[in-house]
DNA sequence: GCATTTTGTCGCAGGCTACAACAAACGTTT
DNA sequence: AAACGTTTGTTGTAGCCTGCGACAAAATGC
């Protein structure tokens, strides 16, 4: 339901069908699994035999392959399966967060080969540790690849804003960064000579979670991720809402209390201080410092029932149902999904959602909006950089072997 | 700056190229006017052999011609101008507002026609009654139309809910409409057999200005329009941002002031109980209902700089700043058009803007974002309506005799 | 084992743009 | 005024890509 105007169109010359085309292929097995080749005919509205060349294709450059489908009774000549070469086309993910560090290899079609973490204190860390720390991982994870393994490219989400145009993590206050060309250091430190591509967690979760989360295949998403800050991302029309500089989607600083609490952005009653890890410890009488521990002592007095954590759940509750009417008023997703700490507080905050929603949301909205937990949990924002290192494979699916490189060589 | 991941994408057949191609063409002399061919040349990237074919199709087709370009002094054979054929080809617009109705004939290239306006009072009106109306305003202005003009479509800007896929308006608070078919209804009564869209007024009115207006070009535009109730649009990444249920931009409706006042809509708080026409109404000790008149007397006062009007209007600006905040941190966009009575008050209202967005947006944003006054004034939602209306046509130029209609057939 | 159904494959036709060579139309220079 | 250089429109050929129809292959069911 979209105001279907196009922008700007430059020229297409013919080659770009068959691009295209490839992608729309290449696409189909990477985010809904191994289909039949009769199945991709439909999805696409292509004829056979143009299925059947794009399909030629995609195999002998190694990205897929087709096997023999099991006979399911039906009548008819029966239409082989294509499906990604997982274990030998992978991209390296990596997870750059206030309290760890995390580095997989994701395999094409999304499927996490192998996942290495890494808890670290909250102090403030300088940038070539943290850059040393995912080298070490990576190798880790590398190491361990199949031979002829093909690497595609790099993606990293980091808890911060980053500008894209050349992989500079401009901000990120709690790790207390401040313009770290991040991509530009891990290049050099990798040795891995494939693409580089930086992205906000909240935007990279938002973007795993339409793709293979909690909503998988939906087109108007807003994730949030309440961790030491809070933050989110916006998928809309199936596009991840990036805004001017790429820096959409910080919700943890919409003004929702003006009366309320000084946050560390310098404003009084960002949406962050009624919602974030510090508030929810303050209204159980814990430490705001307290951090994972404290966090985990809430939850188990949560579960055991104990009033006034209920009633502080409750608070945290309606002031996540305020900050998340308005959202939802301005974006009018199709789903709510609540990640990091918000997914483990989910089933004592429901209903105070809800309860608010029901008050503060537009008719029309807030009948057809859910909200529900994340469904990826942790891994939600590697899976997303792992989706933005397959962009570039994705839309040329033919200039593969440019960009594919050795797992072992490095 | 997107994450370009392309959403599902369906498969190409070698036509799409020529018809992608057309669209370039037609919609650069749409959306930047006249230019040469050798101009088009360079836009797509295209060859001029290419060009030159599309050039002349379009031509066969009645919606561009090519005049001989003044000798600009420089040596080479010169290459003729392609222009938009703005007065055989319009689409009608028409605006449904609370206090208003209006009909434009808007020519292909964006040239408003001729408009009709008609003010009416803020009492509730039923559905039938405005319909009459609206198809009284589009005789007199098809009938003033040239003969050989073709009618291409009709787009109508709507102050409340709709459902684009049957265009009926779900809800209208201020009008008191509610599940009104409106397309049905005016097509049946307007003996045009063109097909109808309805959009959201500030949807439109956002589109409007991004294309032609105070955000020309921009990809990432926020545009708010205070009138009697707050609306708005986002345009985000060159597109409308719609939502999963074509409801998205009800930024009057976010929650500011948790301790506020009751809004029509039953919620406390709402942005609109403090930005809109009734706010400063109230801030200026006048009749909250005073509607147009009172809001005059409220500008000549503050033009002549009476001091509780003044710092009403800076109270005003404040609340502006606020609400704004959280959306420039949500969206990112580049520019922030204010329009309707926002735009009138903008003079005494920018300086509280600036200061509050100064605090509480996040500085990457903060200081590439810039707040204006809209150009369009009260044409914008008028020649998003048309936009709107155009879409079908710019998306599928090839086709567009079968949509023409001769205007003085109605 | 034969009919039916479904699907992969092959060759040809149609549509579109790139490329290169040529022609046209301008200003400039001699 | 004529020759020259420059820029741009035009034309014909080649290359790329998909659709279409006919045929072959591989399954089920009687």
């Amino acid at each position: 339901m979209t105001y279907g105007i196009e922008p700007r169109t430059p020229g297409l010359r013919s080659e770009a069908v068959r691009q295209s085309n490839l992608t729309a292929i290449l696409n189909s097995v990477h985010l809904a699994g191994a289909m039949s080749r009769s199945d991709l005919v439909i999805r696409t509205g292509l004829t056979r035999s143009a299925v059947g060349a794009l399909v030629f294709e995609l195999a002998e450059l190694d990205l897929i392959h087709e096997t023999r489908s099991p006979s399911a009774g039906n009548p008819g000549r029966p239409s082989p399966m294509v499906q990604a070469r997982t274990d030998q086309n992978v991209v390296l993910a990596m997870e750059v967060l206030v309290d760890s560090v995390a580095v997989a290899a994701v395999g094409l079609g999304g499927t996490l080969l192998r996942v290495v973490r890494s808890d670290r204190p909250r102090d403030h860390m300088p940038a070539n540790r943290t850059v040393q720390d995912l080298c070490r991982l990576a190798r880790q994870v590398t190491a361990r690849l199949p031979a002829n393994c093909g690497v595609f490219g790099v993606g990293v989400a980091v808890a911060g804003l980053v500008r894209r145009s050349d992989n500079v993590v401009l901000v990120a206050p709690n790790i207390g960064w401040h313009d770290v060309p991040l991509g530009q250091l891990l290049s050099e430190a990798l040795h891995l000579s494939v693409p580089i591509s930086l992205g906000n967690d909240g935007d990279l979760g938002a973007l795993a979670e339409s793709r293979r989360g909690a909503a998988a295949g939906l087109d108007d998403v807003l994730y949030v991720s309440g961790e030491v800050g809070v933050g989110g991302g916006v998928i809309s029309g199936g596009r991840a809402l990036s805004g001017s500089g790429g820096f959409a989607g910080e919700i943890g600083h919409i003004p929702v209390n003006i009366d309320g609490l000084l946050c560390k952005c310098g404003a009084v009653g960002c949406w962050e201080t009624e919602i974030g890890e510090g508030a929810l410890l303050r209204r159980c009488a814990k430490l705001p410092n307290g951090g994972r521990a404290a966090i985990n002592e809430v939850l188990i007095d949560a579960a055991a029932g104990e009033r006034h954590v209920v009633a502080a759940m409750r608070e945290q509750g309606r002031w996540l149902g305020i900050g998340l009417a308005g959202l939802i008023n301005v974006l009018d997703p199709s789903t709510v999904v609540l990640g990091g700490l918000l997914e483990r507080i989910y089933p004592y905050v429901v209903d105070s959602i809800r309860a608010e929603l029901q008050i503060r949301v537009m008719p029309a909205m807030r009948d057809s909006v859910s909200v529900v937990p994340s469904v990826l949990g942790v891994d939600a924002p590697l899976l997303g950089a792992a989706e933005l290192a397959w962009e570039r494979i994705l839309n040329d699916p033919a200039a593969a072997n440019r960009w594919r490189v050795s797992a072992t060589a490095s």
